[in-house]
DNA sequence: CGGCGCGTTGTAAACGTGTGCATGAGAACA
DNA sequence: TGTTCTCATGCACACGTTTACAACGCGCCG
């Protein structure tokens, strides 16, 4: 298909700019001219060529948007938000999967986005001050997710809240020795996630009254077999915790498996509340704090699309709240917490390794 | 940044065209204007116009790949693997995600990816046979996953061979009343993975002569909620199934969830294998088809690396294997196959609709 | 009737790179 | 020493748009 610009104006009777701004609606062009450049387009079923509208101006019609993890499910999500409202307006989006420590570096040494996007996403993604400053450098509106970087656009939730709600939860229901399993922060960048919910963990239990114990504060990595050693770690102590709180849903699901290998269960011997409501929390029936997803996927979005079209605006911050969703693996204190047995408790098949329902 | 091409010339003292060929390593340039072109880029941190060259050279160096929900589990994960391998060869990105109805029309009218990319992966998407047509005269290689496209390169599971296994499966550990979970192909649209299920599921056990009951086949779409009511459907038979072949992981996980609801257990009451290796598919001890699913992303990566790359040689076709993990929602069928109770069985909260480990 | 403003259209110069072709300098060879 | 061949380099055009500027026609008002 060589038909160019210049075929459709020949077929039009025009020239080549009347053809061009009658196609992308500018006003100055009288509608019986309009009429003719969109049907001699239509029957040669023409199309622009973007790079040469990029080149000639100066606008890609493309955002960038950079993810530690596709194919984890929060990610996902967010980024199925992003691509909702960005393909609603006609933006095409470019990804970027950082997940692979070289590819990470790579990405920031080639720079493959510069003059390629118009505005970039970044979600969640821990950077260091050099990087951060690289992405400023390409002097593009930028939207950070659960991040900080001056002069960019920000969406992010009120962790605070959220883990102190968690942590009130279960003091509520009475429990007085409660543990955390969290993400310990083993990277120099910065990302601050994990240190807030701690935080405010802490600062709960003091409120509460409850003497702070470092033997309750189990980190790991965000997975679900980290989650698991942390709860196996937390129910090895002399005094073990009647609730746990998780830094994320997926630690709270290995919680939850581990429970289940030693035959105690929740919330009858542990309270277990995680944090996400990812979707198989549901299927678990895990007690959990919930942020909506996609939605914050749809705010980066929009900011940048204010960013794009609304001139020099200032960067704005938006935060969105949590929710505490209620299900089935929290639970009222005993009055005498139960002693922790090392030997399954009796059951159909002892020694399987499941935490199916059954 | 308004560095171009010309800038790096005059400081290298070379003409612009010595410069394109340095920076991209072309041969016929010698060692010492290499250097010195490579050190003027260097200084002048440049970086080349993606668009000029696309439009100069007539390639992109970008791939579309359509998606038809970004956000599922599956998807996300093949298009980690495809992403990792184009990354690795420098090419860029494009992501359509085609999850709605609507999006997904306005992306044939539109077109929006014609000469925006230099091939394409389309991932499961079910297509008419116009839309197909449509993708085919954009005339850049494609790669399709689990789909059928004449003249295009093409990755598949062995669909067949997997669903016999997973009823072969059943019909070993001694059951003879084996339901399906099926996801009815309501589509108009080319879209034959359930119906070569289906199939699969029938002819295994016409050949260990059982005979065929249309109650047994229960129609639902690709979720957990309809997994769930399939299920429950199926309990509330007549003759209940002793086990259950669900299409999916994702209906498996319903149909367990209606069976703790129910107060039944898999595999005492009801066995159950699912189809496609979810990474929540172990954490529920779910028995399961597992089909390679990043490395399906690979592949169509690499398929196209080839198109692109080694000139035109015929479209290959690549089925990869499946396999059957055995975990603890199957096991041997009963000599007197349980009786179905409407109530729950007696538990710790009986009413509590929960298929937590417990 | 002349000048002015407005709306519509054309002209032509970017935008930044790739690449076919010509040129020139040596090297190899007879 | 003259011819041919190779390799490195430069020249200049093409790629397909957008857009500043100019030009033109026309109605309006003084």
């Amino acid at each position: 298909m060589a038909t160019s610009i210049i075929d459709v104006a020949k077929r039009a009777e025009v020239s080549t700019a009347t053809v061009s701004r009658a196609l992308r609606g500018l006003p100055n062009v009288s509608a019986a001219t309009r009429e003719r450049v969109l049907r001699a387009a239509e029957e040669l079923s023409y199309s622009v060529s973007p790079h040469a509208s990029s080149l000639a101006s100066g606008r890609t019609g493309t955002v960038g948007v950079v993810v530690p993890f596709v194919n984890r499910w929060f990610y996902s999500q967010v980024l199925a938000g992003v691509d909702s409202v960005l393909r609603a307006h006609d933006l095409d989006l470019l990804l970027y999967n950082l997940g692979d420590e070289r590819v990470h570096e790579r990405f920031f040494t080639r720079m493959p986005l510069r003059r390629r996007v118009d505005a970039l996403i970044v979600l969640n993604l821990p950077l260091s001050a050099a990087e951060s400053e690289a992405l400023v450098s390409m002097e593009v509106p930028i939207a950070v997710l659960g991040g900080s970087i001056p002069g960019c656009w920000h969406v992010s939730i009120d962790n605070q809240e959220g883990a102190s709600t968690a942590v009130r939860h279960l003091i509520n229901l009475g429990h007085r020795r409660i543990g955390m399993i969290t993400a310990a922060p083993g990277d120099p960048r910065g990302f601050t996630t994990p240190i807030v919910r701690q935080h405010a963990y802490r600062t709960v239990l003091a409120q509460a009254g409850i003497a702070y114990d470092p033997d309750l504060e189990v980190p790991g990595h965000l997975s679900i077999d980290e989650g698991a050693s942390a709860m196996a770690q937390l129910l090895s102590l002399a005094e073990p915790p009647t609730a746990v709180f998780a830094e994320s849903d997926q630690m709270a699901f290995g919680a939850l498996r581990t429970l289940g290998r030693m035959g105690l269960s929740a919330p009858d011997d542990v309270s277990v509340i995680g944090f996400d409501d990812h979707e198989t929390a549901e299927l678990l029936d895990l007690t959990t704090i919930a942020q909506p997803v996609a939605h914050q996927g749809e705010l980066l979005a929009r900011q940048i699309l204010d960013a794009l079209s609304g001139g020099d605006e200032e960067p704005t911050q938006v935060v969105v709240p949590t929710r505490l969703v209620v299900r089935g693996t929290t639970g009222a204190a005993r009055e005498h917490p139960p002693r922790y047995h090392s030997t399954p408790r009796p059951g159909p098949e002892p020694d399987q390794h499941s935490t199916t329902a059954r």
